[in-house]
RNA sequence: GCCCGAGUAGCUCAGGGGUAGAGCGUUUCCUUGGUAAGGAAAAGGUCUCGAGUUCAAAUCUCGACUUGGGCUCCA
């Protein structure tokens, strides 16, 4: 039985033994092993060097093709091990952490984590990048050996490597793969594939240096983490870096700031949000439209204060889960109080305020409630992550039998929403409990069940495609988490809507049922945007500060051509003014043109330019900032399309 | 909080042991020009703060604060 059988696509050949991956690829097509980067073989990856086995079964062999996501696996991989190599080779003296491929960050393909001999500044990347380089054109193959786990500790230890040494120790078996890069002085334990050799990485750049912890622990060491990214050709990495620039061209910080929509300033403390005119004029729409929706869908708004007494935490069980994130405790005569970082314990106050019966329930109370949480500053980033920001919060407090139908128009208001800002790309995910090894889920085992059942029922019924996701769930509750994909591909995660089985035992909550008898009602954690300022923070990016004409802050700009239509420009703008638009004039005695710039700069969704023309006849000439000039019409006219729109919401203004 | 950068005019940034610089913006004057920059002048700064080194510090050193990229955490 020295014959090997393989099946690659449709073709079934015959070899004697030995034949590696490359040799029976080759033999189909030439091209096809040019295209390949590595092979599964009955489904497990491996190198193209890898010598196929004699076996009475056909073995199937399925090339990984450089332009798929498996393909770009390999290359990420690959480059990692490359990276490394350069920087063992540039400090001998490095510890090597881990250093896997990244998938699905949209920032970086992948990093190393190392200790290096000292620490290494942004100016070390492009030194390392220039090693890799070298060491690519070299064309060094990849070997990959498999050898006693022991042995491969002892060749660790001799390389002075403790950190690979625990990771062989944990997870290799009686035996462990080695992989080399030849000629070079790396050494990794890992399962490959990778490519054949160093050559096959063309398009790779180191990006950032940060610090990471060994295996994602606070407690221990602290080590550098390099960042990069690969692709399988230059193009695709230029387009790449396109997007990054991109990305950096719609950050809302920068926009928020030639737009003077908001600032954050040393002096009121980082994390804390000024809301300048104009981001506050967006604001106002924003809420504005979840009002009308809250109205229409049913429920009460409610007002809660920013502070309450520490024993209200205890009751809540924050002090006991969430202290770390709370601002410390504040007394006045002898007693204690806390800023809230949620606005839960005081809806549950306002239910408890009277008794409830079963004919009262759902209760929905919503709030815009600010919240103020002691985030770490390292986290702190603009306005996606602050320290006092407001919550789009309700909560529901309703009959097990109300749940499902609560929750499906709590989707239903999550998706008319996010659809009026032009989200269409709305994704759901239901997390639910996992196999409880270290967590403990409160309430009982009927109770999740029903839960779980509501929350996908509700999902299912409103025909919304979502991911099941197990052992994600809070320990109080199974839940259903919002997503959405911006205008260039970013998914943000937003809302959440989550059951609670814990608050309502802890308050104690209460309604009396058809039955006369007491029962504990269900309380639903509801929040579309989660939080204001970072759901403002995402739409400036969407929309890189062109907001739609609903939204912008200002939406019209009257220009006069010359002083001597100001007088018609002031009457334009005050009629504007007065048919509530957001409005503004420009009188300076620049030229049109450098007008118009400014305006289209500061992203005016409407120019009206007046000349002699139009005051003789009486009209104003509008300009629309993305298509230009349509023309005059009168201004009546004009506010009958300017309503619709801002009374649609439309996204496009013509 | 931890690791690596950065902090100079309202904004974007250059400079750098010995009078503080540019562009944009602002104000004023000239200009009255028809759809993305007309011209001139002026105002505007304890070079983040505090210590140290030095004859001399915006510049070098240390520390603090803020900020950016990460880690951790999360909305």
């Amino acid at each position: 039985m020295s014959e090997i059988n393989i099946k690659i696509g449709e073709n079934q050949k015959s070899f004697p033994a030995p034949l590696s991956v490359a040799e029976a690829l080759k033999s189909v097509d030439r091209d096809l092993l040019k295209k390949s980067l590595a092979a599964k073989v009955n489904g497990a990856e491996v190198d193209l060097s890898y010598e196929l086995q004699p076996t009475d079964e056909v073995l199937s062999v399925e090339p990984i093709l450089t332009e798929t996501r498996d393909g770009l696996e390999v290359i990420r991989h690959s480059a990692a091990h490359l990276l490394a190599a350069a920087v063992i080779d540039l400090f001998p003296e490095t510890k090597l952490g881990v250093g896997p491929a990244l998938m699905d960050d949209p920032r970086y393909g992948y990093y190393y984590d190392v200790i290096a001999p000292r620490q290494l500044t942004e100016a070390d990347l492009p030194v390392i990048e220039k090693k890799m380089r070298d060491i690519a054109k070299r064309n060094l193959p990849y070997r990959r050996e498999v050898i006693d786990k022991n042995e491969l500790i002892k060749l660790f230890t001799d390389r002075n490597e403790p950190l690979k040494c625990e990771l062989v120790n944990e997870k290799a078996g009686d035996t462990a793969t080695a992989y080399y890069i030849e000629d070079t002085p790396f050494v990794d334990f890992c399962l490959g594939p990778h490519v054949p050799n160093t050559n096959k990485l063309k398009a790779f750049k180191l990006l950032a240096l940060s610090g990471a912890y060994w295996k994602g622990d606070a407690n221990n060491q602290q080590m550098q983490r390099i960042y990069g990214t690969a692709f399988a050709t230059q193009e695709e990495l230029d387009g790449w870096l396109k997007q990054r620039e991109e990305a950096e061209r719609r950050d809302h910080r920068r926009i928020g700031k030639e737009l003077d929509l908001f600032s954050i300033q040393d002096e009121y403390g980082q994390g804390l949000i000024l809301w300048h005119p104009k981001g506050g004029a967006i604001r106002m729409e924003m809420e504005n439209l979840l009002k009308e929706e809250l109205k229409k869908r049913g429920y009460s708004f409610v007002f809660t204060p920013h502070i309450a007494k520490r024993e209200l935490w205890r009751i809540s069980g924050h002090e006991e889960n969430y202290a770390d994130s709370m601002f410390a405790p504040t007394s006045i005569e002898d007693e204690e109080y806390r800023l809230k970082p949620m606005n839960c314990p005081f809806h549950i106050g306002i239910y408890k305020a009277s008794p409830k019966s079963y004919r009262d329930l759902p209760q929905r109370y919503s709030e815009m409630g600010t919240v103020y949480r002691a985030e770490l500053s390292g986290t702190i980033h603009g306005l996606m992550r602050c320290r006092g920001f407001t919550v789009d919060d309700a909560h529901l407090f309703v009959r097990p039998d109300q749940v499902r139908e609560e929750v499906a128009d709590c989707l239903d208001f999550a998706i008319k929403v996010f659809e009026t800002y032009g989200f269409d790309k709305v994704k759901f995910e239901l997390s639910v409990r996992g196999e409880a090894e270290n967590k403990i889920y409160l309430g009982a085992d009927a109770d999740w069940e029903n839960a779980e059942n509501s929350l996908a029922n509700a999902l299912k019924e409103r025909n919304i495609s979502y991911e099941r996701i197990e052992g994600e769930a809070a320990f109080y509750g199974p839940k259903i988490d919002i997503k959405i994909e911006d205008a260039i591909g970013r998914i943000w995660q937003l809302g959440t809507i989550q059951l609670d089985f814990n608050l309502p035992e802890r308050f104690e909550l209460e309604y009396t049922g058809e039955d006369g008898q007491k029962h504990r009602p269900v309380m639903v954690h509801r929040a579309l945007f989660g939080s204001i300022e970072r759901f403002f923070g995402v739409l400036v990016e969407q929309f890189a500060g062109a907001f739609p004409f609903w939204l912008a802050p200002v939406q019209i700009t009257v220009l006069p051509i010359t002083d001597r239509i100001n007088d018609y420009a002031e009457s334009v703008f005050k009629e504007l003014k007065q048919a509530g638009f957001r409005v503004e004039s420009n009188l300076k005695s620049d030229k049109i043109g450098a007008k118009i710039r400014d305006a289209q700069i500061h992203k005016i969704p409407f120019m009206i330019v007046l000349g002699d023309k139009e005051l003789e006849e009486n009209k104003i000439a509008v300009r629309e900032r993305k298509v230009g000039d349509i023309g005059q019409m009168s201004l009546e006219e004009f506010k009958v399309m300017a309503r619709k729109l801002r009374e649609t919401r439309a996204l496009a203004s013509v």
